[in-house]
DNA sequence: TTAAATAGTTCGGTATACGAAATATTTGGA
DNA sequence: TCCAAATATTTCGTATACCGAACTATTTAA
């Protein structure tokens, strides 16, 4: 165990800096979903809406939401599936394969300005550290919640 | 420099994972906003709603929103200051504090989660790092950004 | 050849965010 | 003292995002 006070300390004195500067996000024109969504479809260069939603883990309608949103603007097109015609794909246009690469320097831009602070040793670290995280995440552990936490999963209806 | 392309395709493969997977949120019924704000106000005990909006970086308007809906479900209540009754300090209720304490609990379980995984040394250097980062952000200091991802500040207005 | 399964979109309701106007209270002069 | 300006907060209207359920189009399987 160790100081969870401190911590909590910590992370609320920093709530602005870290949290409500919306990140990655600061004075972008585009959200989380819409950043990670071109990023994911620029690596595989294209998906299905399927592999889409899954990928960002949303029901469909959502996803549909944040496609619209992406091809209105022009950073992504639909196509139907040559071969099986229910299927639409998701591509990036120019427009989004430039904005891409934009993301992706201002992404390196951020990094490198932590990085430029620490030294080699701690880079070595955290890049290891880095991958143990995720590792947990990916592993699904979960602690217990407290029941009092948990959504309620049934919900009253009234009757008159 | 260091590879942004392995970098990005390690943070698009966790996607999931990692970011839609609401983080501390997974299965809570409490938003980002409502967590900050619970644990804001319990570690300065009462709060006004100008320090409140100011310390979680949004309009007036939204932080009323969003103690409105704390104070509807009990979590918080709102008092006005006797000094000056246009003041309105938000305290915790006796609910809110108990789920406080489970949302720490619950935090710790998280974080001792991740630090079983590592040794020692690598608790060491994370927390020295992790300051360092805090800090980085802290500055202020922004790498400059492309003007196409800039957010429009300028809008067109339509004349009929 | 047609019912069931599959892929995706549309629709409607709900939640959140926030600017501008409104309300209430305090303060700083004339 | 009195009142206009300043301050603290809420209300209102609007825009956007999320998501379940119903719906459309296409493919599969019997």
């Amino acid at each position: 165990m160790f100081d969870i006070e401190a911590l909590i300390e910590t992370l609320t004195e920093n709530i602005k800096e870290l949290f409500f500067k919306e990140w990655i996000n600061l004075d972008l024109k585009f959200s989380k979903s819409e950043i990670f969504t071109m990023l994911l479809i620029d690596k595989s260069k294209e998906i299905t809406m399927s592999e889409f939603a899954e990928n960002i883990n949303v029901p469909m309608s959502t996803a549909t939401g944040i496609a619209d949103r992406l091809v209105k603007n022009q950073y992504l097109k639909r196509e139907r599936s040559e071969e099986d015609r229910r299927v639409v794909v998701l591509k990036l246009t120019d427009k989004g394969s430039q904005m891409v690469k934009e993301l992706k320097e201002m992404i390196s831009k951020y990094l490198n300005m932590v990085m430029d602070d620490l030294t080699d040793e701690e880079k070595q670290f955290l890049g290891k550290i880095a991958f143990k995280i995720i590792d947990i995440f990916k592993s699904n552990r979960e602690p217990e919640v407290t029941h009092d936490l948990k959504k309620e999963k049934i919900k009253t209806i009234e009757i008159e």
